[in-house]
DNA sequence: TGGTTATTTGGCTAAATTACCAAATACTTG
DNA sequence: CAAGTATTTGGTAATTTAGCCAAATAACCA
């Protein structure tokens, strides 16, 4: 594994980091539906103002979202729309697992 | 935000985590190609077997992959294939940035 | 300008993650 | 059974992450 491959896989863990947290993905499901501001969003998650600009300044570093000042308030949108793809694979690891655990349960 | 849906958005978390590592990514990569001991993958990775034993224990309780022994040694294969096409969007958010970065610099 | 609202930044602490080594376990083979 | 190989597990130290509070910025409005 040479450092050139090393750095590629590096450049793409940071993209899953940013998504590994359920804050942020909270945050990535809701701008789906469009632009919302620091202030929805703080709201929707129910955590401390600051705590929520830092996960969306994560989310931006990785550059899955923008933003936007407009006034006094900062919009956030989706950047690149295809992450949205992730959940259907999600879902399928997770109910694989409760297939396989249903399974296991039906033989006891 | 009920605990409900904050349990699932915890459970996708798990999976993004269980990602979001350069050398797990190596290992899944790795396994797009088939079955492979832990053995071979410690090779490919570098590092103490112990670590690579660890990151495919963590791989496998988030239910990305499955392993099977076979005598002496343990082989693991990916057990949900879509994971492959979290790599389809994670090179089109990078590709995103590149280019971003050209623009910028072209208006120097 | 002075006060108010929205957001970010810095600082600190607690918790989680990662890596290595050493030791335990499991299996094979002589 | 003893020795050897493959893998996992336990322990520990270093690093990173997450959350909150307080303070700094920025933009609005009276």
């Amino acid at each position: 594994m040479d450092s050139k491959k090393l750095a590629l896989y590096e450049a793409r863990a940071k993209i899953f980091k940013a998504m590994a947290h359920p804050s942020r993905l909270i945050i990535v499901d809701e701008l789906s539906h469009g632009e919302k501001c620091v202030c929805e969003l703080t709201a929707l998650i129910g955590a401390d103002v600051s705590t929520v600009s830092k996960h969306l300044a994560l989310l931006k570093n990785a550059g899955i979202v923008n933003d936007r000042k407009h006034g006094n308030q900062v919009f956030y949108t989706l950047r690149v729309l295809c992450v949205l793809n992730f959940f259907n694979c999600v879902e399928t690891v997770l109910k694989t697992t409760a297939k396989e655990q249903l399974q296991l349960l039906k033989k006891v």
